[in-house]
DNA sequence: CATGAATGAGTTTTCATTCAT
DNA sequence: TATGAATGAAAACTCATTCAT
């Protein structure tokens, strides 16, 4: 049955497992086989198309960051006010794609990767410089020099809030997610909000 | 040459070597020989001690979340009002024993071992519930109904400058890290504050 | 775009390349895909052509002793006396299409491959059988009953030629390797030579 | 049953089994696996001493050649004659415990090792220069100038006379390939014998 | 004729863990 | 108390070979 054009199609089904395995197993000790067999193909083909499984890992990484920065463009597109683009920006960090059961878990571990893959570290901080700078923009009309602070703020909420929900049992609560760094926001903006729990 | 009351001093040891090398190597993925080696004996004699690799793992992190533990004690002892106690449970979370190389490196991963290891989870889950508990405790006068929403608001904060901490060059920023934090709750409680970059 | 009659052409392109990958990596432990791709097609493909990696040695030993074979063929035309002829063989023996650099090298992984494939051993007995047998037929006049073990003595000093120079760096020396096994032969029919280092 | 000091014991059980089964196989492609179990212990144990395959090659290689070194001491112990001293020389080549079929069939893949492996290629030199110093200073006084041509011509001799016996079946013919090299000096040194077939 | 797709079988290497001393 | 010895189990990675197209 072997067809030709297959090899997009094997490196995308690998990526897509590599991000469920690792997030099911919480770790990234998970195996070129479990990820393969996931996948549907042998370990040898998996190693055929990747190389390694560093290099799986990274292009899972790859995924995850390009899905989150096609949700940004999504949700930017065709918003013109400034408060508008940051809640934007917040809804993008916890929409499904990115903030879905496996992806929290996978994020996670990501992290880690990056701390022994140059590339995966490097990764990162182009995320991170995006989304900084995204807030950035966003907020300097409203918070003018207080802007950069604002958006580190938001920034390293985002990432608490993902670390903590990849503790959680149950499925990701996003909206919770949302409120919370939205009321941090606010509060930096000095708008006038009724808080609750 | 076996000495007599070596037991605390072994087991010491090697949860010592546990944090450094988790926290050196960035990764979980650390063997017991090498912790064994750094502790100074063999790796059969850590087994001797601690059972498992996984029981090690365990008593590294019971470490960690003591020393911090402690160090909110300290920090908290003595102080009477409200906004002190807040800034105190702050500094705490920021201090050299917590907020360290190595120990920030091993922080990440213990919560990647919490994914898997459900005595890890609750170790996890009471660290997070004290701090939370300390914080709404010492908000309640001062933010009422809003304090639970601005004490979990500060946690995630918090795990947030954890998770982008260990992946910084250099050693840890613990006066940006508190300064962030600290910029957060003024907002939250609405107080005037001069910010700056 | 398959053409007609490639047949020929594929199988002595997959020869040379195996020759030539084997003297390079200086092992037979070479993958057919990457003699395959120095041949410009798939491995597939090469084992379309010569069914396995086996016979695909095989084929280019073969190839090596024909080479040799012509070389020593043509060398011994029209020669009359019979110490030019056995001169002959000699310079034969390192002509430039044996003693090349990827020649030399494969020639000692062409002894590996004798000691475990029968065939190859066999191929190998032919060409030793086949060089003794000129050198004899060329010595017995001059050295009558000696011509066998003169032979002898100078086919295995061929051999060493051939190991030695698989080791040294740089292109093969062949006037160095003529000189020495001539220099033995002399020697042994007790001719008067000058000798030089 | 496990003792202490067996590390000697063992790596010497693993340079012997490594040595057998090169032997054995005719080839390098032996698995640490077969060497392992050949020397009654598991791979994980040769990795353990070793640390890996390639230096366990390199043990073995250092072994025949240190093995190759004591013979050739042991026969130029005591003698006086710069004639009986070249003999010895080559009767060491030729000893059991150098010219065994298990050594020979080793030998002609320590010079395939020595083609990748820089240590390999180096060890190969040293032996190289150490026979080939032995030849000169003990031909010097009976052939001056010519010495090191002739010592050039046994010891290359001396390795084709290796190459071939790996190829022959039966037991290596000692006496065959001492009277081979022999002839070859006396001839070099116009020394007048009877020759036999 | 030619190849991309696919894999089973195998190999090196690592490591937690056990055990006799 | 302490460790060298030892291994089973597993994991990454490789490769000859097959097959449908």
């Amino acid at each position: 049955m072997p067809k030709l054009g297959m090899e997009p199609i094997r490196r995308a089904a690998l990526v897509d497992a590599t991000i469920a395995e690792i997030g099911a197993v919480g770790s990234l000790e998970v195996t070129v086989s479990r990820i393969a067999r996931r996948a549907g193909m042998s370990s040898a083909l998996a190693h055929h198309y990747f190389g390694s499984k560093e290099a799986l890992f990274l292009a899972a990484m790859r995924h995850v960051l390009s899905v989150y920065t096609a949700e940004v463009r999504a949700e930017l597109a065709g918003l013109r006010g400034p408060r508008a683009r940051v809640s934007a920006v917040i809804r993008a960090s916890f929409a499904e794609s990115s903030f879905g059961r496996e992806a929290v878990g996978a994020w996670l571990n990501f992290y880690v990767l990056a701390q022994r893959a140059p590339e995966a570290r490097r990764l990162l901080a182009v995320y991170q410089r995006r989304l900084h700078s995204n807030l950035v923009h966003a907020l300097r009309p409203l918070a003018g020099a207080a802007a950069p602070a604002i958006a580190e703020g938001a920034a390293a909420l985002i990432d608490g809030a993902y670390i903590r929900e990849a503790l959680r049992a149950g499925p990701p609560d996003a909206a919770a997610a949302t409120a919370m760094v939205e009321a941090q926001i606010a509060a930096a903006l000095g708008e006038q909000t009724k808080r609750s729990a």
